[in-house]
RNA sequence: GCCGGGGUGGCGGAAUGGCAGACGCAGCCGGCUUAAACCCGGCGGCCGCAAGGCAUGUGGGUUCGAAUCCCGCCCCCGGCACCA
């Protein structure tokens, strides 16, 4: 048979032949060492697009490259179903949602077999199932006995467009992540997750290979600062408690010359004199009005208004006026501060502004601290204008002020955070339910574990009205209290599908138990993720989540081991071929399917993975295909047409570049390189090419080059190759078959060719025996007609020689 | 402003201290073909007749030798940003 390539013929036969064999299911069984690969799981929005093709096909590449190591593969696939898309489509289509998406799982499943992709469909887990929210709310049920799930109110972030409110991590640049609209402060009661309390831990990244980027993105969102919390008198009648302030310079605390509440600050209501009071509301009303964008528009202009009232500074018993202005924060420290404007530019801005005296309080060789200050500065000497204190070296000054504050009890060293806790509560209906009841007797009443799944009603109206479409459903809300069965309302939240995608990995090891989330046997098993990959969007939502609840879990003894994934890599965004990002208005995107149904899927997988470095995306290139599918179609030619064999050939030359090749390509996929990996490979196939056209070749030696060829191309191009493999009379499947394996003496080179440079210019080539060493390379060097003439009889100062590369004659 | 990534032919990119431009696209020349496509072979940084010189954003430095290491600057992409 010499037919030629047929992408659409042979990509189809193998798809159904490799679902009907389960060929890539894992067993929980396998006695080789496991390997559990996991590449995050899409949204069912309907069609399968390029940024998903980009992040997967590559994924399953590296999955399809350890299981021919002889690894156990676990490489799982999924669909993070629940979510406001289905919703909307509810509310603007009248369909339901539930029928939706699961049209759109129906389809893009479909669609995710054509990528050809080894996933272990028995595997498959759907978060919009009963048979999984059933588990997201027992997980919620334990963090609820943990103390980690608490309900509290708050000022949250309302997302007018979506109807809902929205955990901080969700608002970018004070607009909703996923609509654009413009966030709103609302103060409500709703449910949140005690990250907090693993934040000191989620800094630490020992013992997981993350890269950089996702490490320091996590580590700037947790915002830790070493500092200390100082009380302040509070010198109002009828005021009695003290206004604590969080300060990373506690050793500034003698140039505190007033205090900035935030507008929302409890304390302004109490402390306002009657004169400012009139000031202080409308500042308060303005600042509440404000968007976080039009804060930010303000281009830092420093504003604010006296409370009318004064603090005390315990160290001094100094008075000092206590302001409020929105550039202090309520969610962060205490919501108050201590301005020290002679060594912090903001309160040195405020201070100029509004008038308030500047007092240095350490000295610095470069300042006159005599003279009016120009600017704040940091980095003093040593403490002056601070009474028992100057003279302080600044390397000592932070802890004598504390042990001072210690000491006479008006304040502690302390550690803040920016992290806040993880707001959960969504005024959603297509999420998993919140497992709670409101008893007006027992107050907040768990739903009992045996009554789980608390399942979403159906026939459900969709009028956007700022509750949940929950609430309107009566014969869902009303319960029995499961204490005492008195009459009792349902909580109508549904969780955050961050939520459901924190554990997802773990329900995969054993995604049909109806007893537990998963059973400790398979979570030993395959728990951790050894290699996790996907979108470096999530660096801050979902890959902190997961990391927080992993740790929980561990915590009630449920996993083990610090951290959920323990080898993360981020693939970049993949361009328009305009270089843009893919979008409708701007007519660049790149459509799958039709790739498909014009190249087939090896050559659009092969094309994605050649385009450049993976973690670094980029502009797809459409007309590059051209070079990929020349590369399959000589691939195809090599191994199906006839070859004119002939014992007693030199094999060596092809030996040789085949063991080049698999040295290369391992290498490369090892590393997630790609690119150069489809390179060597392009050069296999060319050397291949040339050894058969040159003459007869060694049968052995073609055999292994064809055999090496096939297996090293499996995990890019799996369909090609297994029909190829079928062809070249090898048993099914070359999937299973192993990685082969470089010899290192067959790779060495018979001659090499030492570059001569003078000064560093390369001025000749000399080709010798492999085995020439440094003696014979200069001899060579000396013979050569070229370098005499050029070296005109001058004596070399020192010649470097790189062994096998390069003589470098120093003149 | 801070943090991270990046800047190399017409294009995507390769080379992480040792021959700059692997591999591929596009282009040009040639072969095959009645012809075109496919396929095959070859040529492709700039200046120069040549010898040679100049070239990896830019200016310095280290080195026998720098795209690669160090310092300054410019530009692009991503993230964070009044965090006390």
């Amino acid at each position: 048979m010499t037919d030629r390539y047929d992408p659409h013929r042979i990509e189809s036969k193998w798809r159904e032949r490799w679902l009907q064999d389960k060929l890539y299911a894992a067993k929980d069984d396998d006695p080789r060492p496991k390997w559990y690969a996991l590449t995050m799981f899409p949204y069912p929005s309907g069609d399968l697009h390029t940024g998903h093709w980009y992040a997967m096909a590559p994924s399953d590449a590296a999955a399809r490259y350890r299981r021919m190591k002889g690894y156990n593969v676990l490489f799982p696939m999924g669909f993070d179903s629940f979510g406001l898309p289905a919703e909307n489509a509810a509310i603007k289509r009248g369909i339901d949602p539930m029928e939706w998406t699961y049209a759109n799982i129906e389809h893009m499943r479909g669609q995710l077999q054509v990528m050809g992709a080894g996933f272990d469909w028995d595997r498959e887990v759907v978060t919009s199932d009963p048979d999984y929210y059933k588990w997201s709310q027992w997980w919620f049920l334990q963090l609820y006995k943990q103390g980690l799930a608490y309900r509290a109110e708050a000022a949250a972030n309302w997302c007018p467009g979506c109807h809902t409110v929205l955990a901080n991590e969700q608002v970018v640049d004070g607009r909703c992540e996923r609509s654009d609209d413009i966030v709103e402060r609302r103060f409500l009661t709703q449910w949140f997750f005690r990250i907090t309390a693993y934040a000191e831990e989620l800094l630490n990244f020992d013992g997981i290979e993350w890269p950089e980027r996702i490490r320091t993105m996590q580590t700037n969102w947790i915002g830790r600062s070493e500092g200390a919390i100082l009380s302040f008198g509070v010198d109002v009648r009828g005021v009695d408690e003290s206004l604590s302030v969080f300060t990373t310079r506690p050793d500034t605390v003698y140039g505190a010359t007033f205090m900035v509440l935030a507008p929302e600050h409890a304390l302004v209501e109490r402390i306002t004199t009657a004169e400012q009071r009139p000031a202080v509301e409308d500042y308060r009303l303005q600042a509440s009005r404000q968007t976080e964008i039009e804060r930010l528009s303000t281009e830092r202009e420093k504003t604010g208004v006296f409370t009318g009232a004064y603090a005390v500074n315990p160290f001094n018993g100094e008075r000092v006026p206590i302001w409020i202005a929105d550039y202090v924060l309520v969610t962060y420290g205490t919501g108050a501060i201590m301005a020290v404007p002679a060594h912090d530019e903001r309160d040195f801005a405020f201070a100029r502004k509004h008038g308030l005296p500047v007092v240095p309080v350490f000295d610095h060789p470069d300042v006159d601290i005599a003279a009016p200050l120009e600017a704040a500065f940091s980095g003093g000497r040593t403490m002056v204008n601070s009474g028992p204190f100057n003279g302080t070296p600044a390397a000592e000054a932070v802890r004598k002020v504390i042990d001072y504050a210690v000491e006479h009890g008006f304040g502690e060293g302390t550690v803040n955070y920016r992290l806040r806790d993880w707001l959960i509560s969504r005024q959603r209906y297509w999420g998993t339910p919140i497992p709670m009841i409101h008893c007006d007797e027992h107050g907040i009443v768990p739903v009992p574990e045996d009554d789980l799944p608390v399942e979403l009603p159906k026939n459900v109206k969709f009028d956007p009205t700022g509750q949940s479409p929950l609430t309107q459903v009566e014969e869902w809300v009303n319960v029995p209290c499961p204490v005492d069965g008195r009459p009792a309302r349902r909580e109508t939240d549904t969780m955050d599908t961050f939520m459901c995608s924190s554990w997802y990995q773990m329900r995969y090891v054993d995604p049909h138990n109806p007893e537990r989330p998963f059973s400790m046997e398979a979570a030993r098993k395959w728990l951790p993720v050894d290699q996790y990959t996907g979108g470096p969007e999530h660096a801050v939502m979902h890959l902190l989540y997961t990391r927080f609840f992993w740790k929980a879990a561990r915590d009630m003894g449920i996993v083990f081991g610090d951290e959920p994934m323990l080898r993360l890599f981020n693939q970049g965004v993949l361009l328009g071929p305009d270089g843009n990002r893919m979008s409708k208005s701007r007519g660049n995107v790149v459509a799958p399917d039709e790739q498909v149904s014009r190249w087939g899927a090896d050559a659009f997988r092969c094309q994605l993975m050649f385009v450049g470095p993976w973690d670094q995306g980029g502009p797809y290139n459409p007309t590059g295909m051209q070079g990929i599918v020349r590369w399959l179609n000589r691939l195809w030619n090599l191994t199906v047409e006839p070859v004119e064999f002939a014992d007693g050939v030199d094999s060596r030359e092809l030996r040789r570049a085949t063991h080049k090749a698999i040295e290369a390509a391992t290498n490369d996929i090892e590393n997630f390189r790609f690119n150069t990996m489809i390179s060597r490979l392009m050069e296999h196939t060319t050397a291949m090419h040339r050894a058969r056209e040159a003459g007869p070749v060694n049968t052995e030696a073609w055999n292994e080059a064809v055999s090496a060829a096939l297996r090293l191309t499996a995990p890019v191009a799996p369909y090609i190759t297994e029909e190829l493999w079928e062809r070249a009379g090898q048993r099914y499947s070359v999937h299973l078959a192993p990685w082969p394996e470089a010899d290192p003496e067959l790779t060495r080179d018979d001659e090499i060719e030492v570059v001569v440079q003078i000064n560093g210019k390369v001025r000749d080539r000399l080709t010798l025996p492999a085995s020439a060493d440094e003696a014979a390379a200069k001899q060579a060097m000396f013979a050569s007609e070229r370098i005499s003439g050029l070296l005109e009889g001058k004596e070399p100062r020192r010649v470097i020689y790189v062994p096998g590369k390069l003589l470098n004659i120093v003149l």
